[in-house]
DNA sequence: AACGGTTCCGAAAACGTTTACGAAAACTTC
DNA sequence: GAAGTTTTCGTAAACGTTTTCGGAACCGTT
C-alpha cells in the first residue's frame, strides 16, 4: 500500500495525494475528501521511512534510560508513570515516543552519538544525569533538542526538569529540628549523580540555615535500595552519639529502615524518625506510615512532553522547572529519643 | 555528515563506501580500512530513515505495551526487567529495541495498524494478550512478523512465550491439599485477559483431580492490586463455610491480604495459607514470608528476544514456550485451621 | 601482444515520501 | 472575448542509502 498504488486507486497523482493527506492549500475539498476516505478504507498511512528521509524529521521523542541501575526498579514504578502520561500527551500532538533502552554495560554516549548520527528521533529526553555527564556535553554540541529530566554542572545551559531535593530537605530538617532533633542523618547514593551532590549540598546548607552543627558523618553514602536503608540504620545504632532523624532518598529504603529498627527492638517515630522523598503505593504497608512527599507523576510526564515539544520547535526556549513535592508529616516523626 | 560527505573526504564513491561499511566481498582490504577509520573518525553512522527505505527493513524490533493497566505497575517492575534482558540480546544482534507504550485510552488496534503501515518495526512483541484478542487477529492478516507473551484463543496459530500459570496452580493446590486443605480459593483478574480464563480452567481441573469438590464461589474476580487482595480477604473473611486457602496472581496483592488478615487479628500461615505467583525483592517484608514462585527474569528477557529474530528471519518458527517458575514453600502455607 | 579471468570500483536506479515549480483550467473583470 | 487572477493539479527533484550492472584495471597464461 503505497502511495503510488492510492493515486492510481484514484486516479490522480502521488503529489495530489501527498498534499490532500498533508491538508496543504492548494487542493480541492472536493478531491481531498476523496483521497481521505480512500486513505481510510485502503488502511494506508506514510511510510515512516519515506517521509521521515524527505522531511528531515521523524515526529519522534527519545527517552533514553539507562537499564540495569537500582533507581528504575522504583518500587511503584516511576518512570512506567511518567512515561504513561508523556505518551498520552505526545500522541494528541501527533508525535511518537520511543524509548531507548541503553543497557548499562553499553558506553551511553557512543549510545547516544549513534542514535543522533541515524537520526532516529527529533528529540531526546535523559534521565539519570550526574553532575559531569558526557552525555550532556556531548548533547551540547550535537544539533538535537534534548531535555534533561535532572540538573548537572551545565544546567544553565541545558532545559531541564528535576525534582524538588531542596525542598524536599529544607523542609524535612526544618520539621525535625522543631520537633527538638539535633543530629539529623541524610542517606545519598554512592553514585556521582547529580542528586548526590545536591542533597550534599542542601543537607549541608540547610543545616547550617538551622544554626546546627554540621557533622559530616552524619552524611551516609549507601545503596539505594532496601538493603541500603537496612545497612544504614545498622550503622546509626551502631554510632557513639547516634543520629535521631534519618532523610531517605528512595523510597523502598524505607522498608529496610523499619525492618533494621524492628530487630532492635526500636521504632520509628520514637527512636529514629525517618522521611523519604516521593509517596508510594508501596510505603502504604509500612506501619506507622513514613512521612513523606507527594509527586504528581502524571503531570510531570505531560510537562516533560509538552516541554521538549516546546523545545524542539524553539531552540531558544530555556526549560528550567523545579517539580514540586508536598510534605505529610506522619507519625514517623516525632520528639528525638531521650539521649 | 552524509554517505556523500564520507565519500568526498575520502576521494572515492559512495557505493564503495556503502561496500565497505557493510562488509559486502567486492571491495579492496585496504580501502574498506579507510572507509572504516574515516567513519568512527568523522563519526559517521548511517542515516536510519535512508537505510531503512531502500532496505526495506528498520533493524528494530518493537515492544507493545498498554500502559495504564495496573499489571504493568508491578511492584518490581516485571516489564523493565525484562525489557533490560531484551534490549541486551537484541543489541548484539545489530537490532533496536523500541517501546511503544499505547495508552489505554487508545484503540490497541488503530495502534497497530499505524505501527504497521508505516513500518516502524521489524517485527513485534505484544503484552498482555487477551483470549479473544482484535490485535493478534490483525496481526495474523498482516504480513508483519509477532511473537505474544501471553497466549491466546489462537495459540496454535502464533508464536508465543507465557509464564507457567499452569504449573502454579496445580503445585499450589497439590501442596495445600497435602496439608489438608479442602477448601481453595483463587483470584482471577476481572478482565477478559487470557490469564484469567487460564487460571479458571487450570483451577477447575486441579481441583477435581485431588477429588476436592468444585465450589465456584471459591473463584473470586478481584482487581489486580493491593486494594484488591485487601478486599478479596475481607469477602473471604465473611464467609459462612470460609477457605482456607488463597491463591494470588500479582504479588503485590498479598500485601493487601496480609494487612486484611492483621486488622481481623489472624496470621498468613495459620488462618490462611497464601501463594503467589511471582516472588519479588517487595515480597521481603511480608512477615512471615509468603510462599511464591521464582521467575528468571533476565533469561525471559533473552528468550524473548532469541525468539522474536528466530521468527522474524524464519517465519516458519513456531514459538510456544512455557516459562517456568519455581516453587518455594513458606510459613504462609500450613494446615487448615479447626473449623 | 592478445586473451580470459579476477578484482575492484563508479554510475545509476530504486526505496516512498514531500514540495518547488510550472502549467492547465476555471473564474473574474474590463 | 481578451487579459488577468485564482484555483487546482501533474511533473520532477530531492532526502540518504543500498545494490545491480557494467566496465576499468590488473593479473597470469598463451
Amino acid at each position: 500500500m503505497n502511495i503510488k498504488d492510492l493515486a492510481q486507486h484514484l486516479g490522480i497523482s502521488i503529489g495530489t495525494v501527498s498534499r490532500a493527506l498533508n491538508d496543504k492549500p492548494d487542493v480541492n475539498a472536493k478531491t481531498r475528501e476523496r483521497v481521505l476516505n480512500a486513505a481510510v478504507e485502503l488502511g494506508y498511512s506514510a511510510n515512516a521511512s519515506g517521509r521521515s528521509l524527505r522531511r528531515g524529521t521523524t515526529q519522534t521523542i527519545a527517552f533514553m534510560l539507562e537499564t540495569g541501575q537500582s533507581e528504575l526498579r522504583s518500587g511503584d514504578n516511576f518512570f512506567m508513570r511518567v512515561i504513561d502520561a508523556m505518551q498520552a500527551e505526545l500522541d494528541d500532538e501527533g508525535y511518537d515516543l520511543i524509548i531507548l533502552p541503553c543497557h548499562s554495560k553499553n558506553d551511553p554516549t557512543e549510545f547516544l552519538k549513534r542514535v543522533i548520527a541515524r537520526g532516529t528521533a527529533d528529540a531526546i529526553v535523559v534521565t539519570a544525569t550526574m553532575k559531569n555527564d558526557p552525555r550532556i556535553e556531548f548533547l551540547l554540541k550535537s544539533r538535537l533538542p534534548f531535555l534533561t529530566l535532572g540538573r548537572s554542572r551545565l544546567e544553565d545551559q541545558h532545559p531541564w526538569i528535576d525534582l524538588d531535593f531542596e525542598g524536599y530537605v529544607e523542609q524535612t530538617i526544618r520539621k525535625l529540628v522543631e520537633l527538638g532533633h539535633k543530629r539529623i542523618a541524610i542517606t545519598v547514593p554512592p553514585t556521582r549523580s547529580n542528586i548526590a551532590s545536591l542533597l550534599r549540598e542542601t543537607y549541608e546548607r540547610a543545616i547550617g540555615e538551622t544554626g546546627l552543627h554540621f557533622d559530616p558523618a552524619l552524611i551516609f553514602e549507601c545503596e539505594v535500595s532496601e538493603s541500603g536503608g537496612n545497612q544504614v540504620t545498622h550503622q546509626i545504632l551502631g554510632m557513639p552519639n547516634r543520629a535521631t532523624a534519618l532523610l531517605l532518598n528512595y523510597e523502598p529504603m524505607a522498608f529496610g529502615v523499619y525492618s533494621a529498627l524492628q530487630e532492635a527492638g526500636l521504632s520509628p517515630g520514637k527512636d529514629l524518625s525517618v522521611a523519604t522523598l516521593r509517596r508510594s503505593k508501596l510505603l502504604r504497608f509500612l506501619n506507622p506510615p513514613v512521612t513523606a512527599f507527594e509527586i504528581d507523576l502524571k503531570e510531570l510526564g505531560r510537562t516533560i512532553a509538552r516541554e521538549v515539544l516546546w523545545v524542539l520547535r524553539d531552540n531558544t526556549h530555556k526549560t528550567r522547572i523545579v517539580w514540586p513535592a508536598t510534605m505529610t508529616v506522619t507519625e514517623s516523626f516525632g520528639p528525638p529519643a531521650e539521649g
